[in-house]
RNA sequence: GCUGUUA
């Protein structure tokens, strides 16, 4: 089942769940897991809700991962009331458990709900790791919070955690989504070794801005430096 | 085999 979800072929999984049980093979918190997952990029809620049922019945529904999971996978639908459900219920909470809310919620555009989980998080002490920052910054993207946006950085400076590729990454994105076409440059000439990602938040940054002529000057010095644009 | 992840 999981081999077929990390290439994409989510169908074929729920098929497989299908004729695994069909064979007499109890599901274990793994096989919900995989098959959560892949409910949510097929966003089928009809399906997602029985699997919830089935997943209430197991006693599994207060394990951490298996609730992050259907969190984004009712995020993934749309239904943000549910994943809030599901995330009210857990007993005890993951830095998972907050990136998935918050991200769920940003990707619908709720900036209040983002901001209101975001300072929640921040009241009960959670600390994020880098995923979480990921998370968070690409939050700020969606919703165009440069300020919060900006007081993230200062938190990423602070514990050193923007020497991280990915983090770095982030913000280029971050900023350019956002309209700070300055702050994301900023950024981006501070990246040690800019990989194909990096490239693309800059070039998308100008053309999603209307400068046609930026973005094409990036995409020349991508093919300069080397690198072969995807 | 294992949830939240930047273009």
């Amino acid at each position: 089942i999981r081999g077929h979800t990390c290439h994409g072929h989510n169908f074929c999984a729920l098929e497989l769940f299908e004729k695994m049980q069909e064979e007499g093979i109890k599901p274990d918190k793994v096989t919900f897991l995989c098959v959560v997952k892949a409910i949510g990029a097929l966003e089928m809620i009809e399906q997602g809700t029985l699997l919830h049922d089935r997943i209430i019945l197991t006693g599994l529904e207060c394990d951490v991962m298996i609730a992050n999971a259907l969190m984004h996978m009712y995020c993934s639908c749309g239904r943000l009331e549910s994943a809030c459900r599901v995330f009210d219920r857990i007993p005890v909470r993951d830095v998972a458990s907050w990136s998935a809310v918050i991200t769920g919620h940003a990707a619908h555009g709720n900036v209040p709900a983002t901001f209101g989980y975001f300072n929640l998080m921040h009241q009960e002490g959670m600390k994020p790791d880098k995923v979480t920052v990921l998370c968070i910054l690409k939050a700020c993207g969606i919703i165009g919070a440069l300020e919060q946006g900006k007081l993230l950085h200062d938190y990423i400076r602070r514990n050193e955690a923007d020497t991280e590729l990915a983090v770095g990454n982030a913000l280029v994105d971050m900023y350019a989504r956002c309209g700070s076409m300055e702050d994301s440059l900023k950024v981006f000439k501070t990246l040690l070794k800019p990989d194909i990602i990096s490239w693309g938040a800059i070039i998308s940054g100008y053309a999603e801005h209307g400068c046609f002529g930026l973005a094409w000057d990036y995409l020349q010095k991508v093919e300069r430096e080397g690198l072969k644009p995807n």
